[in-house]
DNA sequence: TAAGTTTGAGCACATTTGTTACTTAATAGA
DNA sequence: TCTATTAAGTAACAAATGTGCTCAAACTTA
């Protein structure tokens, strides 16, 4: 009893004197009368015992967590979670992210020979926020064909004229649409030179900036009619649960094997999976499961999102 | 801006890692990408910033505040300041306060030889206090004389003795009273050899417990009628606002000079203070000034006060 | 493009903190 | 009263942290 209470006055004074009063414990130890390596046991205590705790306050601070938390688990290069905290607009999230990746690609703009890029709106993004820069020595390379004739806006080879005359370096294009009528077409557009060529290209290249799609019934591939109703249906049977870089996958990240998935042309995701560093982008929450899909897979290797998703996944 | 976004960040997940995972500072080194030296620095400025705190809390923190800060500003040899939250009762806090000074001088009983007693409530709490033990070679010493014919309770020598049954020890007695009918007495009885010998006695104790008087008109002096209404206007006109060991001071802590203080036969308080340790106890917020005045005249060396007196003090 | 400026890594060293082994003093129990 | 046990100090060492310096790379500015 006695000796409790005395040990927890010397944990309190200890506590004070070298927590609040930014003592060393040698000065401690003079101050409250006792060896300094017994400062050092009791300030252990004390902290054992919650006595002191630390507080990191900061507004961001839910953010940097998130994004130590992905690091983490996840061994990544590198994540960038964008606050969306004050109902700022998804445009603005989008922004910020393509942003963040811009920026990133500047950072390693001079460790790569070769940039791949994928088709969607985050990409679009990340495109949109990129600088112009000079990066001659580059070549930019969509890992995907084209998709219909209209809204070329967020479509690869149109993002990648677009982010190499940013970067005044070269570009390659995918002459192929991404989806074939047939399995059979498909395979032959795989044969020739030109496909192949890009597909190679596709495979090689030192790093690939991409989003992933959303539940098939909500993405863009439905949403603007590249894929029926029963072509949908077909998918969603199958198991699949969205898409990257025009592969289909169910909720494990496995490629959906099925007549449809025959007739896209594209590189698989093993063959993503052996790029060095691939860099997936993505705003929203309903594109939560699928950004852990990539990640619970190992298919990205460096990460830019919002909040939302982030906090969906940890 | 760039650079303050990516400092800042920096600055977060060092904190966090290293505060909150509780990571070293070669770890955190590794998680964020930095040299570990660059980690110490920013660990340095997240304090400076305030973007990481510490908080002490425990319930007896203020109580503990206390005690360091009249440590720290008068050099003690002790402090223990007693809670006074939760309405205890004044007649509870003396007894805590007189339990921790019967266990100090438990803890430097077998340092000292001699111990001086004053007189008061204080001093018959710590009496109370004090346990049964063995201390054959130790003398206690009264340090004033008595004071009238009733409540002995609090009178020096009637202290003395019962704590000498207590302890085993051997006593002494003084056999005068405090105050004298006239200077001319006083005088006499300071030239007799019991109170000569007693005074001697009296100056040469190794640790005296004593306790401070309040404002002259509360005084237990004018309250029991020690002193006529006269002799306390004489006091007050004179700047006393209190006593100890029998002698009145003012707010400065200059013994008073005057008829009265010509009567009163005790130990001065220059003697008091080539005591090598005087132990005050008090209790009462009433007695606060007095009691820092005792301090800042460097009167006393160990302190057993309630909570009350030391907020006021400090 | 080139020179100046800034930043931070890397290294070496100083200081502080953590830990261990040994010794002493106090405490309790037989 | 003596022994066993515990607690804490001392001293020495190990680990972690703090700090100064130099150098190289990146970024500015002319």
């Amino acid at each position: 009893m006695t000796n409790e209470i005395v040990d927890h006055e010397l944990l309190l004074k200890a506590a004070i004197l070298y927590y609040e009063q930014n003592m060393n414990q040698e000065q401690v130890a003079k101050a409250i009368g006792v060896s300094r390596p017994r400062v050092s046991k009791v300030l252990q205590i004390a902290k054992q015992e919650h006595l002191v705790e630390f507080f990191v306050k900061d507004v961001n601070k839910d953010v940097v967590e998130l994004e130590l938390a992905l690091q983490q688990r996840y061994a990544l290069n590198d994540v960038k979670v964008v606050s969306t905290r004050y109902d700022r607009s998804e445009e603005a999230v989008s922004n910020q992210v393509g942003l963040l990746s811009a920026r990133y690609m500047r950072k390693i703009l001079d460790q790569v020979k070769t940039i791949g890029i994928g088709w969607g709106n985050a990409v679009s993004h990340f495109v949109a926020e990129t600088n112009y820069l000079i990066a001659n020595d580059v070549t930019i390379v969509p890992l995907v064909g084209g998709l219909g004739l209209v809204n070329l806006d967020v479509h690869a080879n149109r993002l990648v004229s677009e982010l190499a005359i940013k970067l005044r370096s070269q570009y390659c294009t995918f002459y192929a649409p991404v989806i074939a009528e047939s399995a059979q077409v498909a395979q032959e557009l795989k044969n020739s030179t030109l496909v192949s060529s890009a597909l190679k290209a596709a495979r090689d290249v030192d790093v690939a900036f991409i989003g992933v799609g959303n539940e098939v019934r909500d993405s863009t591939w439905h949403k603007l009619n590249y894929i029926t109703e029963a072509e949908t249906e077909e998918l969603e049977e199958a198991g699949a649960v969205g898409d990257v870089v025009a592969n289909f996958f169910d909720a494990e990240g496995n490629t959906i094997k099925n007549d449809f998935a025959d007739r896209l042309i594209g590189i698989t995701i093993e063959e993503l999976k052996e790029i060095p560093n691939v860099v997936l982008m993505a705003v929203g929450k309903q594109k939560a499961r699928n950004v852990k899909i990539m990640l619970d897979n190992h298919i990205v290797n460096t990460l830019f999102i919002d909040q939302s998703i982030a906090e969906k996944i940890i």
